[in-house]
DNA sequence: CAACACAAAACTGTCGACAGTCGACAATTT
DNA sequence: AAATTGTCGACTGTCGACAGTTTTGTGTTG
């Protein structure tokens, strides 16, 4: 008799994957914080922090510094990327760019049901503006910019969302601290999601040209006071 | 019977900075075609055959791999990627959209100087067009559309034109057999030159759809063609 | 007191080694 | 004979160590 001939419902063992591991708490260090921009990333004190040896440690830093998190200076090791007002410019012009072709193909081969789950998360970014959670609301937002570049079906393009992101939410959280009301937040979606309803490319493309632009420009503005700020020249980014 | 340690024609490596040199190594034999999609990229081989340890060989591997030029499975290393033709339509659209947008930003800060080095490089393209060197003209080729991108003055585009190239460039090779006549394919980047001095937005968009898209159907239905031919299923994408 | 030279410390780049894991193949059972 | 289990070889993931380079700290000199 065949016992185990069926799968048993046995959840995969999770990788313990010292890389990808190492990667998201130097990810998360990062974002937090507690790597500042500019900072250096010793590979032993990070080694001897996570109790591992330096090798996949390098490797994650490796990982990161093709996000763009980190750059490598050779002989001296990963330095926490410090962003010049005209990095984080060339990056969230990227980002537009790659949002407003993901928009017009996703409005291209929009289904009932994309249309719902756009809806829904433009639902939830609503609920969680309720909420007194900067963080939690910033990770919504994400997802309903993420949800539509998942919907252009271009699964290179959503990869490259994904690292755009993670090199943007750094500055991103800033964003949240120019409205006093992430209700408001909310609203200036539904235009976005209309448009994608709407289907009309040259519609696509002028609003999310002005929803991405628009918000970009103070923020814009505050990095460039805070680089005059703390004008303490850390690491080159050349 | 060692596996995957028959050399493929790597040269030996003396100096400093071995992981880029490595990884160029690497790129330079899988455009080449000699480490073939779907292929075992064995860390051990290519460190004997190289004459380095296995670490920088480790480190070039997912640099290679962040460029998408390789997958790396869990235990059980590195593979040369083999590119669904889905996968490939996914990328040539991504570039289509980054370099329209570089395009539209090149014309608008474009300066007399800009101006002439396009014009030398599109002459460039016509000389190699002379020449019976189909490597040189693709490279040819590839430097006037990076041309473009370094003038749109966004620096991070520009890498990820690089990424992108490196993973074109693969493919990328065959477009030049679609066409008996190199000097066609020079003449067609006429229209686009002539599209960025005019400055026109709509007349930019259109001239590079389509130069960009309509050599890419030849190329599509190839790869697809190619294949079916060769339906040895080597390594899954996913 | 400042600037320079020099030595010590710390760190990176690379290496060889070891243990755990995976795939292939042989042995065994139904 | 088909399917399952056991065994073996090869390779990856990780580690500790060493050499060369950068940084730091110190003492000396103008």
């Amino acid at each position: 008799m065949r016992l185990a001939s069926k799968p048993v419902g046995l959840p995969a063992i999770a990788s313990h994957d010292l890389v990808s591991q190492i990667a998201r708490a130097l990810t998360d260090a990062i974002i937090a914080g507690r790597l500042a921009p500019g900072a250096k990333v010793a590979e032993a004190a990070i080694a001897r922090e996570l109790g591992v040896s330096r090798a996949p440690v390098r490797e994650a830093a490796r990982l990161l510094e093709s996000q763009g998190l980190l750059v490598a200076i050779p002989s001296r090791g990963f330095f926490v990327r410090t962003h010049a007002p005209a990095d984080i410019d060339d990056l969230y012009d990227l980002r537009i760019c790659i949002e407003k072709h993901a928009a017009v193909q996703a409005a291209a081969r929009l289904t009932p049901e994309g249309r719902i789950a756009l809806r829904r998360q433009l639902d939830v970014l609503y609920e969680t503006a309720a909420t007194n959670d900067p963080a939690r609301q910033v990770e919504e937002d994400y997802r309903f910019h993420r949800l539509i570049c998942e919907m252009s079906g271009n699964r290179r393009l959503l990869r490259l969302f994904d690292d755009l992101a993670s090199e943007l939410r750094i500055v991103i959280g800033l964003i949240g601290r120019l409205y006093d009301d992430p209700h408001r937040i909310a609203q200036t979606h539904e235009p976005l999601l209309e448009s994608i309803e709407n289907g009309d490319t040259a519609h696509i493309l002028a609003a999310f040209e002005y929803h991405l632009t628009d918000p970009w420009r103070g923020v814009a503005q505050l990095v460039a006071t805070l680089a005059t700020a703390r004008s303490k020249p850390t690491e080159p980014t050349a």
